[in-house]
DNA sequence: CGTCATTATAACAGCTTTGGTATAGACATG
DNA sequence: CATGTCTATACCAAAGCTGTTATAATGACG
C-alpha cells in the first residue's frame, strides 16, 4: 500500500502532499506511467490494434501491452524510446521543478 | 564490452549501424546519459560547486554525482524528475521514430 | 614530500522495470 | 452451452538503475 493511497482516495490531492517528497514522487512515478497508457491505448484504437496486434510490432508480448496500457510502472527512456521508434511517433517529456508531462509531439 | 564498441571506436558511426535495433538502443542509451552528464556538470561549475555540494544539494553521496557525470547509466524518469525538482531547472526530451535528446528547456 | 580537497572507481545490495509463460476473466457468436 | 477472441493478472527470471561504503587517483599548496 503506498503512501499516497493511504492518505487520500481517487483523485483527490492537496497541495500539502507536495510538500512530502515521498508523496511528491510517487506521484511523478504514477503521472508519467498514466500518461503513457493513454498514448499507448490511444494508439492502438485509433489504428484498430488488438493489444497482441501491437505487441508483434513492438517486439514483445500482449501481456507486456496491458502492463503499459494499465500504468503500473514507470517507463524507462529505453522504452519511451523504442516506443517513438518502432510506432513512429514522437513524444516529449516535459521536466519542471514542479510537473513532469509525457505528451505527444 | 558493448557491441558498439567492439565494432566501432570512439565517435565513428556509420548509417548503417542504425540499422542494428541492438546498437540504436545502446547509441539512444548513451545519449541520454551524455547529455544528462553534460547538463550536470555545466550545473555544477556555473554554480562554483565541488560534487560533494552538488550531492548534498541532491540528497544522495559524492560518488552518485561522479557517476551521473560520467554518463555512465541512463537515467531513470524519475531521477530527471529530481534533478529538475532540487535543482530548480527545466528539461526536455524529446523521442522522435529515430533519435532522443535530452535538453535543458 | 606531506596534506588536504576533489574526483574517479570498485564492489556490493536493493529496488524497479522488463520480459516471459501460464492462466483467468469478459464477451461475443454460433 | 461451447468456442474463440481479447484483455487482465499472477508469478518468476533477467537486467538495469540507484545508493552505499571504501578506496584509489589527481592536483593544489605549504
Amino acid at each position: 500500500m503506498s503512501k499516497l493511497s493511504e492518505s487520500k482516495t481517487g483523485d483527490q490531492l492537496l497541495a500539502e502532499d507536495l510538500k512530502d517528497p515521498e508523496i511528491a514522487a510517487e506521484l511523478a512515478r504514477t503521472a508519467v506511467a498514466n500518461q503513457l497508457a493513454i498514448l499507448v491505448i490511444q494508439y492502438r484504437v485509433e489504428h484498430g490494434l488488438t493489444q497482441t496486434a501491437l505487441a508483434r510490432q513492438l517486439g514483445m508480448r500482449q501481456p507486456a501491452i496491458a502492463r503499459l496500457e494499465a500504468g503500473d510502472h514507470e517507463p524507462s527512456v529505453a522504452m519511451l524510446a523504442r516506443l517513438a521508434n518502432k510506432l513512429g511517433i514522437s513524444l516529449r517529456l516535459d521536466l519542471t521543478p514542479d510537473s513532469v508531462a509525457l505528451v505527444s509531439a
